[in-house]
DNA sequence: AGTACCACCTGACGGC
DNA sequence: TGCCGTCAGGTGGTAC
């Protein structure tokens, strides 16, 4: 499920396999994926050119061309990339492939088809018109305190509120949450400095580690929660039962015995 | 503003 | 065997 360490996983695969190769053609097949332009003028768009650069965002994908708007993707919970010789099979339920000079392809696939391709012009009006919040991995400690100051819900929903900081998802906001021992049902107005303090370092540190393991739970610290969502599961670090609730219409994972 | 619920979408899985 | 409800969880919309 491609949160902020996932994404930034598929940026760096897309950053070693496809920048600076000609673009033979892009053929786009899924108009429910594809947003905000027509299949033909996404293909038109991409022929002929080259990837220049990527530039991660929350959840979103940005990569730059050579020429003219940006591509920009989004993989909802089944989204991935896979780069491939051309005689290899195509992955199944690719909905963008791309055509490389060197025989190589680029498959944009997303089996549930939550999630998006599409065009802009730059990357600072898309976030505005978006509403997205600073990444989680760039916001100053303050604006994320002030945020979590302001708010009223909470905390699990406030986090994973993409207009607050962008990037967190349901999976990584129990993963925060446990490491800050911060309960997901605890409301905004009832945290202390120091658990808000908590939370941003516990934040920093869950988005580092994953993207350093490539968002692969299993190769997760022992004490992480990440692969353990089940309830009656042993809590990593205190041995009791991990509980699983109800958050924002989200199963949440917590243990009842370290997170107050 | 926050909450609750539905819709989008597909596949896996368990119950009967 | 096979049908059916439920769940997975990112996002957007609507009603309260």
């Amino acid at each position: 499920m491609p949160e902020l360490p996932d994404v930034e996983t598929l940026r760096r695969y897309l950053d070693s396999t496809s920048l600076h190769r000609r673009i033979q053609s892009a053929d786009a097949r899924d108009a429910r994926v594809v947003k905000g332009v027509s299949l033909k003028r996404l293909e038109s768009t991409l022929r002929g050119r080259e990837f220049e650069s990527t530039h991660r965002h929350g959840k979103f994908l940005f990569v730059t061309l050579d020429r003219g708007p940006l591509l920009v993707l989004h993989f909802g919970m089944t989204g991935e990339l896979a780069y491939f010789k051309h005689d290899q099979g195509e992955p199944a339920h690719t909905r963008l492939r791309i055509r490389f000079a060197n025989g190589y392809r680029l498959a944009y696939v997303n089996r549930r088809r939550l999630g998006r391709v599409s065009l802009a012009e730059n990357i600072e009006e898309f976030i505005r018109d978006e509403g997205l919040g600073p990444d989680a991995l760039s916001v100053e400690r303050d604006a994320f305190e002030d945020m979590l100051k302001g708010g009223r819900g909470k905390i699990k929903s406030a986090l994973m509120n993409q207009n607050g900081v962008a990037g967190i998802g349901n999976v990584y906001a129990d993963e925060i949450l446990f490491q800050a021992s911060v309960r997901p049902g605890k409301r905004l107005e009832k945290l202390t400095g120091k658990a808000r303090r908590e939370l941003f370092r516990a934040m920093r540190r869950v988005l580092k580690v994953a993207i350093r393991h490539r968002g692969h739970r299993e190769e997760f610290p022992k004490t992480y929660l990440s692969d353990h969502r089940e309830a009656g599961a042993e809590c990593p670090k205190c041995g009791g039962r991990i509980r699983k609730g109800t958050i924002n219409g989200r199963s949440t994972y917590y243990c009842p015995q370290c997170q107050t």
